[in-house]
DNA sequence: ATGGTCGTCCCACGA
């Protein structure tokens, strides 16, 4: 099975580049991000006709989150537990009926999540927000690890974990996704128990998934690596892949971000 | 240090 996500910055001004890349890449699961529409704006007949069904968590202008799927949703959440006041459109959380390696009937589930940018750091309505965000995260993903089931937990994190994902670090030492904070509470949400997808199969560095529209910046693979999926053990023990699908920033009129693919061996039933 | 580019929506704002 493969599962993908991918921050599409705005799915209406993309949509010809999804419906090309679900035809390319063959994704049984996507996750997008900043779908920046509310749900009745999602272009929903091009990718039903490709044999997707869609669940959206929208909002009007930003953010928004999606999860399209060949497999049915038994049951889908919207939204990230812990603050009532928080109206923003960033975490959506699908649950499919799979059969894993060993052949046995599970539950696997998949989140789509939008984690804050957080810049600029000197405002905490941004940056405090991103961190109070990856602490409710942490406490989310704490609780449904006990559930000791298959679960991908994949987005757009905002966060540059370690100095290689970046091709210039030190352009990043002031900004949010680089901050210690933000990478101490990545590595916290890791050291639950997940396993990071792409790092799990190598070690190169310049493995990037976003490159500025400004400046050049893919021209010269000026990168961050911010998209990850992380896996569960469960999940984990099923990964035979993991891959950036680099050559889609080069499309016309391209996302900032690229899709991240993983493969993992689990089937649906028959 | 500054300016550089998009998408959404209607005027900046967020990234």
């Amino acid at each position: 099975m493969k599962i993908a996500t991918w921050n599409i910055n705005g799915v209406k001004a993309r949509i010809e580049n999804l419906v090309a890349w679900l035809k390319e890449s063959q994704p049984d699961i996507v996750c997008l991000q900043e779908i920046k529409t509310v749900d009745e704006g999602f272009p929903r007949a091009d990718v039903e006709a490709l044999g997707y069904n869609i669940e959206t968590h929208g909002q009007k202008g930003f953010n928004g989150v999606a999860i399209l799927s060949k497999l049915p949703f038994d049951e889908v959440i919207r939204g990230l537990p812990g603050d009532d006041e928080d109206d923003q459109a960033r975490f959506i959380e699908g649950v499919f009926s799979v059969v894993d390696a060993k052949g046995r009937k599970t539950a696997l589930r998949v989140v789509s999540l939008y984690l804050p940018n957080g810049n600029p750091i000197s405002e905490d309505r941004k940056f405090g927000y991103k961190l109070r965000w990856m602490a409710r995260l942490e406490r989310w993903a704490a609780e449904r690890l006990r559930l000791e089931e298959p679960l991908v937990l994949a987005g757009d994190y905002n966060v540059i974990p370690e100095k290689e994902d970046a091709r210039r670090w030190q352009d990043w030492v002031n900004d949010a996704l680089f901050q210690p904070e933000s990478r101490q509470a990545f590595r916290r949400l890791l050291s639950l128990g997940f396993t990071e997808s792409i790092r799990s199969v190598t070690d190169s560095p310049e493995v990037y998934t976003f490159w500025d529209y400004q400046a050049g910046a893919w021209q010269k693979n000026n990168g961050i690596r911010i998209d990850h999926l992380l896996l569960s053990p469960e999940a984990s023990n099923t990964l035979r892949g993991a891959v950036v699908e680099k050559h889609v920033r080069s499309w016309e009129k391209p996302s900032d971000h690229v899709p991240v693919a993983i493969d993992l061996e689990i089937t649906v039933p028959v």
